[in-house]
DNA sequence: CTAGAAGTTCGAGCGCGCTCGAAGGCAAGC
DNA sequence: GCTTGCCTTCGAGCGCGCTCGAACTTCTAG
């Protein structure tokens, strides 16, 4: 995804929700910093605070095949930016609701080669149904969310 | 919220998604058959599947306080249109991602009277936020995963 | 050189929201 | 009246996705 689109993502959020605008900033941050392609590699606490993630969690997510960072000599991981953008768009993909199972068998139909293309269209055909599913969810109950702020006396408190 | 919001969200929704407008439809179904007050009470069963959940699921939310239909003289649970238009709340708040912690707060208040209607509106304005923000994650994976879709060969199965 | 922060592996534990099964009671059709 | 099936309560179990702690090693600042 390009930095633009994000921006755009960011400007289409409705301004009232101001807390969660430095949020995606924050997000856009992090795509920025892994674009930068700055090769220091980034011991796990680093490209933690990076995502968003906990040490623990890139540990987890590792252990289950979701990302592979090199090692140094002595052991420590080292994630570069192929690394850092892989957990980004890990972390977008859970956060849309997107199973661990699902993850991983995606990505490891990615690392398998060019003749896994189809099967990983249709995990992602299915997902984009699933997103839009919740999407139509959310509205529903945003819906009588705001019919019940309505009723208490509306946002203003009055 | 009146059926004829619903109906809206039923046209508002995409029309490349025809399984979901069948769902959908099930769900305007639901809320009409509970509008249609046809105050004949429903078994355990019954309402369950009326508001797609189990039984089992049912009598859990009992015990957490979320609901409380009126017992036939042997102890069956009997569920009349209110109870049912409770459920559809809970269901609709529960899928937007509203914890069972929150739900249950709030239904007590509403169950302590009036004068908790200002604590009431905090929560759905909380609540409010929580979706918007939900809203925005999906927007971001969404735009992932058409990306994916397009450079696997698009929707087609080019 | 040393203290302390941060890294490693491993396995156990947890919070959420159900989900299930056992043991027994009630209801409706034949 | 009996059979069949749904109802009741209760407590245990489960699947997911982390989350944590122990025990040990390595890096870094002073």
């Amino acid at each position: 995804m390009s930095t633009d689109a994000l921006i755009e993502q960011l400007l289409a959020a409705p301004p009232e929700v101001g807390r969660s605008v430095v949020e995606a900033l924050h997000q856009l941050l992090d795509d920025s910093m892994l674009d930068a392609d700055d090769d220091a590699p980034r011991s796990v606490a680093e490209a933690a605070a990076l995502v968003g993630l906990t040490a623990h969690t890139l540990r987890y997510y590792e252990q289950q095949g979701l990302v592979r960072p090199a090692r140094s000599p002595s052991g420590h991981r080292l994630y570069r930016a192929a690394d850092l953008r892989r957990l980004v768009f890990l972390t977008r993909m859970r956060l849309s609701g997107m199973t661990m199972h699902d993850l991983t068998r995606y990505v490891r139909l990615v690392e398998q080669g060019e003749h896994t293309v189809d099967e990983r269209r249709r995990i992602m055909l299915e997902q984009r149904e699933r997103i839009l599913r919740r999407m139509r969810e959310l509205s529903l109950a945003l819906e009588v969310t705001e019919y019940k702020i309505e009723l208490y006396g509306g946002s203003s408190g009055a």
